[in-house]
DNA sequence: AACACCATTTTGTCTATAACAAAATAATGT
DNA sequence: ACATTATTTTGTTATAGACAAAATGGTGTT
């Protein structure tokens, strides 16, 4: 039913992956059509994004590919369970999954409002918004979201946080510090948090979006005269040459700009190039200076 | 200094077809490393991007891979003006372009709400706004403007839609159209624009956004009890198995569902499945009656 | 001249297998 | 307990040929 392409596309694995596995592991084994050409089964799709799902998350395919889907489910609930036991679901958030699962956006920007004015912004952020970003990432992993109910929900927040963003006045007139995702990560939520956060404490920031060409973020650097640049990484964002990658970044740039790289991609990793900062938490981001 | 999938990511020139074009044309030629892997200047990616731009406004690559750059740019000049002379630029869409070179939100912003309230919204849609993007896509194509520069513009366009769709009571209870478009296509001012006219007319609407699977798009038209698809292609879009990809949706959906495919990335097929049918013109959606 | 139909060229994607660097894990010694 | 080294795992790249789908060109018909 599938050619090798749209499973590539519906699974975020590559064309070279997807055959090496089938060598290596005798998985995923598609039949031929006429032609010679791999066709895949829509099971075999599921299947894969189940495995997707469990690699995101940082487990390996030695110990997954070719494991039967009652193995993998059974591997899934584990790790659910654990993610849950370390995260303090109270009232509040109990309130906002409610709203996730009845689909009611008018409830929940009611929440979200409510919640902004009661906690302020920085509490928002921290304590409201991130764990249930995280928890709404919980249970798409757990397969009790759809994927267009959680892209759904996750472009509500997007629209509350850029009009949030929008309404803070910012009186500074220091250089901006530059906000952005490389190419192949396109996850904006955890940029836009930043924003909100360095927006209040008064920083002047650029945010120029997900999937930024190394080339493009060299020239806004330089157009802005920026001298910070924050860089996002979330957990399903792999890239094997991403040390390669801000290696070349850091060459590129004047030694005087900082970069600061964060996120659940990111956090596992050592030895970062001179320039390169690991900022392991949010709350971080708050008490560094950028005079 | 760039390997391959460096210049896969910030050109969109998928690795074969990079090696393809250097076996047959013999360009872009790169260097080897120590390791025998492709290693591309800085240059080569620049011509790359040209190439890319002009095989996006429907050139063919047999005429162009392989000419000198003063070549290619006399080409793109040559298209660049002949863009200019279809397009009827008046006061207004010169204040919005300089507003875009100028990169005053600001001032945008006040523009987009007065002409807003001067024309209407169907007006501000069809005559302003959808001018203005092909315009700043124009420009950028022109290499005028970079790229994060027409980024920043979208973005600023598409909150000021999102915004705007966010205000518009919808009473009908009819059912939804759904919107969206394929992976590989990430443009969603056409999406936002057809959902701002639709609302308008009183339809009710739900926006899967962009790079939907078709599985999700089918899982949404069942949760949704939609009968009617839209999907968007801008003229970026390149993907040789798209009707391929129509045919596997239509068979898919029940016969009931109709879907609509518009945009510049369609506009030279021919032969759609049954069910699909293509609207050439902003305009059509509204003739449209989805009852 | 406009249009449909067929032949030819162009173009991108896929196949196959081997090779190897980089990352992750295990094992070792201090 | 921690750093260093060996081993395994894993993803990406290379090679060259094949071929379907798309684009182009040419022919004939209305």
């Amino acid at each position: 039913m599938f050619l090798i392409t749209s499973v590539e596309r519906d699974t975020g694995i590559g064309r070279d992956r997807l055959r090496v596995w089938e060598r290596r592991y005798g998985f995923p084994i598609p039949v031929r059509n006429k032609h010679g050409k791999r066709v895949y089964s829509e099971q075999q799709i599921r299947t894969l994004q189940l495995i997707k799902r469990l690699l995101d998350q940082g487990m390996h395919p030695g110990k997954l590919v070719g494991l039967s889907d009652s193995q993998l489910n059974t591997i899934s609930q584990d790790l659910s369970t654990k993610n849950q036991l370390k995260l303090i679901i109270n009232d509040r958030m109990n309130e906002f999954i409610d709203c996730v699962y009845c689909n009611d956006t008018q409830k929940l920007w009611g929440l979200l409002e409510q919640t902004l004015i009661q906690q302020g912004l920085k509490t928002f952020i921290i304590e409201s918004l991130a764990p249930l970003i995280t928890t709404v990432g919980d249970q798409w992993a757990a397969g009790h979201l759809n994927i267009f109910e959680e892209h759904f929900i996750t472009h509500q927040i997007t629209l509350f946080l850029d009009s949030t963003i929008s309404k803070i006045p910012v009186i500074s007139n220091t250089s901006p510090v530059l906000l952005a995702t490389f190419p192949g990560e396109n996850h904006n939520l955890g940029l836009l948090m930043i924003e909100c956060l360095l927006k209040d404490k008064g920083q002047l920031t650029v945010n120029l979006g997900i999937e930024v060409p190394m080339d493009q973020l060299v020239m806004a650097c330089q157009r802005y005269k920026s001298k910070v640049i924050l860089l996002s990484f979330s957990s399903a964002y792999s890239n094997s040459g991403l040390r390669t990658e801000l290696n070349d970044l850091a060459q590129q740039i004047p030694d005087h700009i900082s970069v600061y790289v964060g996120g659940s991609g990111v956090k596992k990793m050592r030895k970062f190039p001179k320039q390169v900062i690991l900022t392991h938490r949010l709350q971080n981001i708050l008490d560094l200076d950028f005079s």
